[in-house]
DNA sequence: GTCTTATTGGGAATCGTTCCCATTATGACA
DNA sequence: TGTCATAATGGGAACGATTCCCAATAAGAC
């Protein structure tokens, strides 16, 4: 919506690590998941910390979320989310994530949304389902 | 999944009572919404047992559900769901809904979990929106 | 009418997330 | 390199939605 502006940012050790910590999984993790990984890292982080970084990269693009059916977010860095709409194709099992295009979906809800009357669209398509992996085991 | 199988129940006034609210209005409606309305029409009935009878009507495909953005969950009556898998548009704003098909929405997403190797599928596509009454005020 | 047991409801408990605010530390500037 | 304004931190309280617990209640079969 609002053209993404930039606020002056401070560079921290925390920010830092929550990013890394994401960027070590292409899995959709939750916030609460994230702070007990640094922690047992030995990292020095506080849950607040943790959920702020989090929508931060939100807020800029930088990440991705999901709310899961039982209603906790997952995040996930998204390689250049702010250039591309895309939606996930999600492990219920693990959390893995591939990220899939479907511009045909796109134009559809658009469509749908106008012949309704519907303004200030968007939307949410998430699949849900067993990755290779998990169905095995 | 398992086949719908139906379990012995009994008539209440209170089930009677969520069902009834729920369906004099099209629109998804929270636990603590339908909870409110009941008690303001003088219903004698506990939060838990809303919440109860809210999620007997999604097991036995009576009622959809929707998680809002915000996590809360609402729920709307939905006359053949069991029958014709569908999505809705939704009004972010008062929370009416519009019952949408989108066939090849449901061919694509499966198509997409095969290629990625993604077995037993189901999948959310909600579109959100303002409808025109909302957006005129 | 009686009895079995599904259902109820109110409050406690849980869980994810947000808020508050005194303390800490980044980055700008001298 | 030292000083300062203030962004960032974190821990615990606060919150809101939802679930749990369990004694009291009432539906329905006989």
């Amino acid at each position: 919506m609002a053209p993404t502006q930039q606020v002056k940012r401070r560079a921290t050790n925390q920010g830092a690590a929550v990013k890394e910590a994401l960027a070590a999984e292409d899995t959709f993790r939750s916030a609460q998941d994230v702070y007990a990984t640094l922690r047992a890292n030995g990292e020095k982080i506080g849950l607040s910390t943790v959920y702020r970084h989090l929508q931060i990269f939100v807020d800029d693009g930088l990440a991705d979320v999901i709310h899961k059916p039982d209603g906790e977010s997952t995040y996930r860095l998204c390689g250049d989310a702010s250039t591309t709409h895309h939606h996930h194709l999600v492990c219920r099992s693990c959390g893995k994530a591939v990220e899939i295009e479907g511009p045909a979906v796109e134009t559809w809800a658009d469509k749908v949304a106008a012949q309704n009357g519907f303004t200030d669209v968007n939307h949410t398509v998430e699949i849900f389902g067993l990755c290779a992996t998990c169905a095995a085991s």
